[in-house]
RNA sequence: GGGCGGUUAGCUCAGCUGGUCAGAGCGCCUGCCUUACAAGCAGGAGGUCCCCGGUUCGAGCCCGGGACUGCCCACCA
């Protein structure tokens, strides 16, 4: 885009690769660990090996890219660490998928070629979403990749998993596990999810040993009941209380059950009695414990039916099984009811097929004593989380937590550490010696090694220089689905491995909706790749809502993707709005034109001038002031400020002045949200200035003089590109390669400084009163009628220093004669054939009308005495102007 | 069954510690091809701030109750 003057219209595709390409080469995205001064670090969350970019990631990246981008132009030393995941589970079925396509399978390669293949897969597919995360500008260290299966972090993980069997946290056990048949693996209980099923409730008796009737239970799941081992009731329940002690004899097998009370058993429900099935279910398994009792496992982890179901079950399918049990029971005549029954199950999220809850020898880790602290870190602050509400989730979450079971059935991953030999249990950092051991198979779940992400990717256990610079990092930005599988474990990890918590913030962004609020998924057709939004591409149907013509996104550019999704986020889920897109777009361009106008009209003394002044230039300006520090009110203070003329001001013309207030005010604002991860206050405002103060008014009052005296226009059409650099990277850095004394790159200039001292409280309150007069004074032409090109005789006696601009920007002409028109900024419209007076008429009586109630209004307020009395004087003080300026203009009209 | 959040203009959303807070973008209406931008500019219409009580001189903003809605956690056969 070499031709600024010629090209009226900023095209994203011709320049962002170009862009891209020369911060790469310039090695910006690169971090020394051993300079001076801050560091500021993020460690990206590792997408999936397999995964392609989905709009979470692009939201995250804008957010993460901002922040690394604000910081390094703060002067700080940045790294975002960059990496990918192995993601387990996610990664296996792929290949396995793919494997069946082939005709083969996991089982027919063996391990060793399994995993291969999968590293294969890796090669080939792997790297795409790195590459998309380029597309929106993300400056991570690309020359650091990590991946959470490489040698060294695999060394990382080793050393956690033996260190923690060694301090004991790590052990196995027989216990109740969440088993995917899906995947055929057990899974912890975080990725379980409950789905609504229809199901059958039968009630089935129970016949009483005693031969005196029967018990009555109510199940879902008939085929459990072979590994029945007793029935409970609750113990003050009067229908059963005789019952208790005695047994029942369970159909079709034979076995005496003990009938048991337990206050887990709801009275009121079912039957009120209840089958135990300890091997098979998680409450009946917590209840077989407290009770001793004994626990027949009937369904096989290849489910199923085992041998201890009874030979005449055995090798059946769990849904042969129960169709088979409840046709015998029916023969028996035992089925005494059975109805339609709709309930929530559980199912695997990573196979969608419901959990088969069984008994299995697997690894656990022990969790409470590990929460401990790092609960105490949110609590006192070393942690924080934002927004709050996911604070407390965290909190809640952490003070009631289990057990982790680690291993995974899996043969991609981290293979656990561990070896047996006839009873022996050996867990180490290298192979045993002597013959015979044999290796566990199993892996260890994929967020086990996520855990270790932030410190393991910067060399732990070695101590690095890295480790040393950027950890702990600084902040952490994630979506809140992964708050306790992920960020609760990596600040356990990192405080018991790494010394430290591992980030001193977790920002937890929105999740962004389809339009119609429903999830955003591939497969629900509700998703968009955010490529498809940069480069122009299918529009899902669902998105075909609003004004947009029908057809293919067009090209919005990573600018305008990244504006608009930061403009769009949120403390809470946001539904996805191609308008707020739009608009970053427009931003770009109106950025683009804006500096088209003020570059290709500067001439050398602007550009000396500019050069020149001290606070000029965000590349020679110092660090900008600490968070919150800024010392910039956000807007004029309600009430006049004591006037505060400073330096050489006065030579200063006003619009200047102004608009170096206006800038230093939206420099404060964007600074402080972005400081306090306000990200769509950020984007919004730095939208605002340039539109509404810059653009609209700031550079249609100077346009005229931009050949002579355009050194403020340039300085802050530079402050301005640099201010925006973080949220729009691409046309910002496009422009500075432009603007003159733009040298080098504006990614590695700095951020411009805060300037407390260039707030103006009179010019602003000058120069709004000039901007109120041409407001009011367009409005009043085009209510009028009065010809848009027309010239309107008028006096401007008011506004002495403005107006020029006034008479300008509002097509009047200085002039003297009989007033026939009285605005309320005081302009005087003259008589002239271009006015209406008869519409004028009209319009005076109906202001006359609005003016009388309005006064009315405030004097009645100010008539009531606790009114007066009671609120603060600034309040009352207020009112009494608002009435005395309304008086004001309704004299001026009867006069 | 608990917990958290939302309900503000036709649509998507801002509104900090109660006093120009009734806003933005888009859409809609009107007028302008004004030599930075017509994917532009100027002007305009449009809202009982979910409902009912309460506190207060004053309430989208605080308190109580209710309605609707979304999410999270939870082992009711």
């Amino acid at each position: 885009m070499s031709d600024l003057a010629e090209r009226t219209r900023y095209v994203p595709a011709e320049v962002e690769p170009r862009v891209f390409a020369r911060w790469l080469e310039a090695g910006v995205h690169r971090a020394d660990p051993e300079g001076e001064g801050e560091t500021f670090s993020i460690a990206i969350p590792p997408p999936n090996v397999t995964g392609v970019l989905h709009m979470g990631h692009a939201l995250n990246g804008a957010v993460q890219d901002t922040l690394i981008r604000y910081h390094r132009m703060l002067g700080e030393r940045v790294k975002w660490i960059l990496g990918t995941d192995h993601a387990g589970i996610a990664t296996q079925t792929q290949v396995e998928r793919l494997l069946a396509s082939e005709g083969s399978s996991r089982e027919a390669l063996g391990r060793e070629a399994f995993v291969a293949r999968v590293w294969e897969w890796r090669e080939t597919y792997g790297g795409t979403i790195v590459e998309q995360l380029k597309r929106l500008g993300a400056t991570c260290d690309y020359d650091h990749e990590r991946f959470t299966f490489d040698e060294a972090y695999a060394h990382a993980v080793v050393e956690v998993f033996v260190a923690l069997f060694e301090q004991g946290y790590v052990y196995r056990d027989h216990y109740m596990v969440n088993w995917d048949p899906g995947s055929r693996s057990a899974i912890s209980d975080l990725e379980v999810e409950e789905r609504e099923e229809t199901d059958t409730l039968y009630c089935i008796d129970y016949p009483l040993a005693s031969g005196s009737g029967s018990l009555t239970i109510a199940t879902v799941r008939p085929e459990t009941m072979l590994g029945d081992t007793a029935i409970a009731v609750h113990p003050d329940d009067e229908r059963y209380t005789r019952l208790v002690g005695e047994y029942a004899i369970l159909p079709l097998v034979g076995r005496r059950l003990k009938i048991i009370a337990d206050p887990y058993v709801k009275p009121d429900f079912g039957t009120g009695a209840l089958k135990i099935t300890p091997a098979h279910d998680p409450n009946d398994f917590e209840i077989g414990r407290r009770h001793g009792l004994e626990e027949v496992s009937v369904i096989g982890e290849d489910g199923r039916m085992t041998a201890a179901a009874g030979e005449r079950w055995a090798g059946m399918e769990v849904m042969e099984c129960r169709a088979a049990v409840v046709a015998e029971l029916r023969e028996q005549r035992l089925i005494s009811r059975q109805e339609p029954y709709v309930h929530d199950v559980p199912c695997s999220a990573r196979s969608g097929e419901r959990i088969e809850p069984l008994i299995s020898l697997q690894w656990f880790m022990r969790m409470d004593e590990l929460a401990a602290p790092a609960i105490a870190a949110v609590r006192d602050g070393r942690v924080r989380i934002t927004p709050e509400g996911q604070q407390r989730r965290y909190l809640e979450w952490m003070e009631g937590i289990r057990p982790w079971c680690v291993s995974r059935q899996l043969w991609w991953g981290h293979q656990l550490p561990v070896w047996y030999r006839n009873g022996e249990t050996y867990v180490g950092r290298t192979p045993p010696v002597g013959d015979d051991w044999t290796r566990d198979p199993d892996v260890l779940d994929t967020w086990f090694s996520s855990a270790l992400w932030p410190f393991a990717t910067l060399g732990w256990p070695e101590p690095t220089a890295e480790l040393e610079a950027f950890y702990p990092t600084s902040v952490l930005s994630t979506a809140r689905d992964i708050l306790f599988l992920w960020v609760a474990r990596m600040v356990m990890m990192g405080l018991q491995f790494a010394g430290d918590v591992p980030f001193r913030d977790v920002y937890v962004h929105s999740v962004i909706q389809a339009p119609d609020g429903r999830r955003m998924s591939k497969s629900l057709g509700t998703g968009i790749d955010p490529l498809d939004l940069i480069d122009g591409g299918p529009r899902p149907p669902v998105f075909q809502t609003g004004p947009h013509p029908p057809g293919d996104f067009p090209a919005y550019g990573a600018d305008g993707v990244r504006f608009g999704l930061l403009a769009m986020s949120s403390t809470q889920d946001v539904r996805f709005n191609e308008d707020k897109i739009a608009q970053g777009t427009q931003l770009a361009n109106k950025l683009y034109n804006a500096s088209r106008l003020i570059i290709t009209r500067a001439s050398g003394e602007d550009i000396d001038a500019a050069l020149q002044s001290p606070q000029a230039l965000p590349s020679e300006v110092t660090s900008s002031a600490g968070p919150g520090l800024r010392g910039v009110p956000a807007e004029p203070a309600a009430v006049a400020a004591e006037g505060r003329p400073t330096e050489a001001e006065t030579d200063v013309p006003l619009e200047d002045r102004w608009i170096l207030s206006r800038l230093a005010r939206a420099k404060a604002r964007v600074a402080d949200a972005i400081d306090a991860y306000e990200f769509h206050h950020a984007a919004l405002r730095l939208y605002d200035f340039v539109y509404g103060d810059l653009c609209d008014w700031y550079l249609e009052i100077v346009k005229p003089r931009l050949g002579t005296e355009g050194g403020v226009a340039l300085r802050v059409l530079r402050e301005t590109l640099a201010m925006a650099h973080p949220i729009i990277p691409f046309v910002t850095e496009e422009l500075w390669a432009h603007v003159p004394g733009g040298d080098g790159l504006l990614a590695t200039s700095r951020w411009p400084a805060q300037a407390p001292e260039a707030v103006d409280e009179d010019a602003e309150r000058e120069l709004g009163d000039a901007i109120d007069a041409i407001r009011e004074l367009r409005s009043w032409r085009d209510g009028m009628g009065v010809r848009p090109g027309a010239v309107l005789p008028a006096q401007l006696d008011g506004h002495a220093a403005t107006a020029e601009m006034i008479a300008r920007l509002g097509r009047l002409r200085p002039a003297d004669g009989e007033v026939v028109v009285r605005l309320a900024s005081g302009i005087g419209i003259l008589a002239s054939e271009e006015v209406d007076f008869e519409a004028e008429r009209r319009r005076t009586d109906e202001r006359r009308a609005t003016l009388r109630a309005e006064i009315q209004r405030a004097q009645g307020k100010l008539a009531n005495d606790r009114f007066v009395a009671r609120a603060p004087a600034a309040v009352v003080g207020a009112e009494r102007d608002k009435l005395a300026a309304l008086e004001r203009e309704l004299d001026g009209l009867d006069g």
